[in-house]
DNA sequence: ACTCAGGTATTAC
DNA sequence: GTAATACCTGAG
């Protein structure tokens, strides 16, 4: 574990804001300089943003760019991607201008198992809240700057947890689904090692469904948002069910249009990347 | 007191 | 297969 800086300089589609508030990660925290601090596995990393800047600094137990062009998902050609969907309508081209900045970041496949799980039927204050509690009584310790900061428990570090002990940090309904799903993935009943090697992204997708607390929408943000990095998914939340009906279906109920015509229109319009369509429809949708 | 929030599991047609 | 319903919790 040591110190380490890293800049990269004149890169275009990197907001701090856009990456870390647009709804696909919960450990990431706006400082009173505008930073943002979060935990890497076993890394603890803030991210600066000076004149045309990033600048990377923190604690790393592996080399801070390697751990930063990973993560941040720096060998993807952002403008590219942004150029092509944009082609596809107006929407999806004001969509694109407000998120700009947002990256899609490679999460490890174990945290943002749990945490999506966590999310279900829940507010952001309150999922960020029972994701730092459950850290910081089964994490390890790092200090950085003076603070205290918390890995991100293990599997083997939740394996003698209780479903009680679960419902005492405040996780409620989804105590019993924490409690499974560890139990499934400690006995290797779903091999994560196994689901990062399979390039059949339907076939990951049933691997996950039998997860317990990993329903339709909670395995498209697992594929999107982890490391397992499937663009082609279309997570269907309330928000993007409100958008897609807004913007192409405009049905006078939004929760009777189903699952399928959505589904339908995103695989159309937006094919391979409807991942990151989605992403950008989300957050402008949310925060615009 | 009551509604709502990044859905899922269960039960009943 | 598809629809209705319950579900912890805490903030507004």
């Amino acid at each position: 574990m040591q110190k380490q800086k890293y800049k990269i300089e004149n890169i275009d589609s990197f907001d701090l804001k856009d990456i870390f508030e647009c709804g696909q990660c919960f450990r990431w925290n706006k400082q009173e300089d505008g930073s943002y601090t979060g935990v890497v596995k076993n890394n603890i990393l803030n991210v600066k943003k000076q004149d045309n800047q990033i600048i990377f600094q923190g604690i790393c137990e592996d080399n801070i760019q390697k751990i930063v062009e990973n993560y941040f998902d720096l060998n993807r050609d952002y403008e590219k991607i942004k150029k092509d969907l944009s082609k596809i309508d107006d929407n999806m081209k004001t969509s694109i201008e407000y998120g700009k900045g947002i990256r899609i970041l490679n999460q490890d496949l174990w945290e943002t198992i749990i945490s999506f799980i966590i999310s279900a039927n829940n507010n952001i204050p309150r999922i960020k809240g029972i994701i730092e509690r459950l850290s910081q009584k089964y994490g390890k310790e790092i200090i950085y700057k003076g603070e205290k900061y918390y890995t991100f428990p293990t599997p083997e570090e939740l394996k003698n947890v209780t479903v009680e002990e679960y419902r005492k940090l405040g996780l409620g309904f989804r105590d019993i689904r924490l409690y499974e799903t560890t139990k499934m993935i400690l006995e290797k009943e779903i091999d994560l090692e196994k689901l990062k090697e399979n390039p059949n992204t339907k076939e990951v997708r049933e691997e996950l469904l039998k997860l317990s607390g990993v329903g339709p929408k909670v395995a498209d943000c697992i594929l999107l948002f982890s490391d397992l990095k499937r663009f082609e998914v279309f997570p269907i939340d309330v928000w993007v069910r409100r958008v897609m009906n807004d913007l192409y279906i405009k049905n006078e109920d939004e929760n009777k249009v189903s699952k399928k015509q959505i589904e339908k229109i995103a695989e159309e319009k937006f094919g391979n990347l409807a991942g990151l369509a989605q992403q950008y429809l989300f957050y402008w949708r949310r925060e615009a």
